[in-house]
DNA sequence: ACATTTTTTATGTATAGACATTAAGTGATT
DNA sequence: AATCACTTAATGTCTATACATAAAAAATGT
């Protein structure tokens, strides 16, 4: 008797050895169950999944197909940056630069959805793994949003940690770019002449109201962004 | 009477609302099934779902928890160069520089799995969207996994495309990189001074056996990697 | 007090069967 | 040939039930 897993894996591997193509109908939910000697919710879970992966396209009355990609997916996993630098075994260091309540610039404004004369909270920090400056983080909170922001320092904790712990699973929209570094960039991340920035742009909401937006600034030479091993799964 | 996706979209409410926070137990399938008068399995599979989601973590016997994130989960989807082109409404040409069969360097034959005299394909080619070069590929292909790579001649069509179509399920890793232009990227690219260019390195494979390896270098100023929405479903 | 065994319990998986839903295919009608 | 309604086939979901498995918790023995 063959389990969901089982199944899954030999699909998986009729596909990606190419016995069955992009565009290949494969064989309906009731033909494979007789195949493998089990019920039709067996086959089903296992197609279900590959449908998940990505690897095929399900349509009622039409069948399952293998699907022609056509593009490359990759899944990468942001830690906060203390974690980064702990995981290298360097030493972290913290510190915050600028904290103040003011009107945010208009495309901030928007991204945050903030009335016209709203104030949201300012913050800028300073991320350093043994002693070297590995992150700039600028960003804006919607006080209004998360009060409790107000009454933190942020002398201690970096903005990115206490807003993963009092907001765990927000909505989130990333940009990544390769920018030249400002004078201001240059100065606090230690640059060398030309080098540039790798940036990761994250604005956060919950439900409709905007949370945080942020630059995160990384030295070019000193950062490199992977995903953990292959796209296509690999599941359990 | 509740289906699963109803079920799976009040539990994540309340994950986002905070009403269950990070650590906290959830109630067991068991007293979910009687709450919302169905089966046990109906309610297996929407905590199964939030559990694939990343945003429960599940043990038998110990039960479910909210799980307290550690990072920003972010997916990307990365297209073939034509498309992200053609999808802007810019004219898309595509420009073989260099074809040869050659001995890789070392790192490039260890990534490949290759034998210490083995040759490989080297290609390097050139993107433009709307006359504009947007992208440089310099790649290395695995001839002895993919023989009818020496037979192609790319006059026509970029090897990322012509990949994609013959090996269409591969395993991938990347790397997301801001980097100085070297004296050629900087020509090829039409770079300004001083001008970054984000890099996605890529290896791809299937069971064990190297197909490709590839640089794609993109001038800072005109590419950015954006993810779709939001990383925490949004499900279906 | 500690280690070992047993019990218990929540999740994990499978089954057999039912009905729902979608859209492809078919055939009749215009 | 185009449009319509009807049939049908494949996936989607749910139920009720059973047994498996992992690991926490309790009971037992030393």
């Amino acid at each position: 008797m063959r389990s969901y897993k089982e199944i899954r894996g030999i699909l998986q591997e009729r596909i990606t050895s190419q016995q069955w193509q992009p565009g290949d109908l494969l064989p309906s939910e009731q033909a494979l169950s007789e195949e493998f000697g089990c019920t039709r919710s067996t086959v089903n879970r296992a197609m279900r999944e590959l449908a998940d992966a990505g690897l095929v396209e399900r349509r009622r009355k039409a069948g399952t197909r293998v699907v022609q990609p056509k593009s490359h997916p990759a899944t990468i996993s942001i830690p906060v940056i203390r974690q980064e630098i702990e995981n290298k075994d360097q030493s972290y260091k913290y510190l915050l630069l600028e904290r103040l309540e003011a009107l945010p610039p208009e495309d901030v404004r928007t991204q945050l959805g903030l009335e016209q004369n709203e104030k949201a909270l300012f913050l800028k920090s300073l991320h350093y793994g043994d002693g070297i400056p590995q992150q700039l983080d600028v960003r804006w909170i919607n006080i209004s949003a998360l009060p409790e922001a107000s009454q933190e320092s942020f002398a201690d904790i970096g903005p990115n940690e206490w807003l993963l712990q009092r907001v765990p699973h927000p909505n989130i929209e990333h940009v990544f770019r390769a920018d030249k570094a400002t004078a201001e960039e240059q100065r606090l991340l230690q640059l060398q002449e030309c080098e540039p920035v790798f940036t990761i742009e994250r604005r956060t909401w919950i439900s409709g109201q905007g949370i945080t937006y942020v630059r995160l600034v990384h030295p070019g030479s000193r950062y490199r962004m992977a995903t953990r091993s292959s796209a296509i799964p690999t599941f359990n």
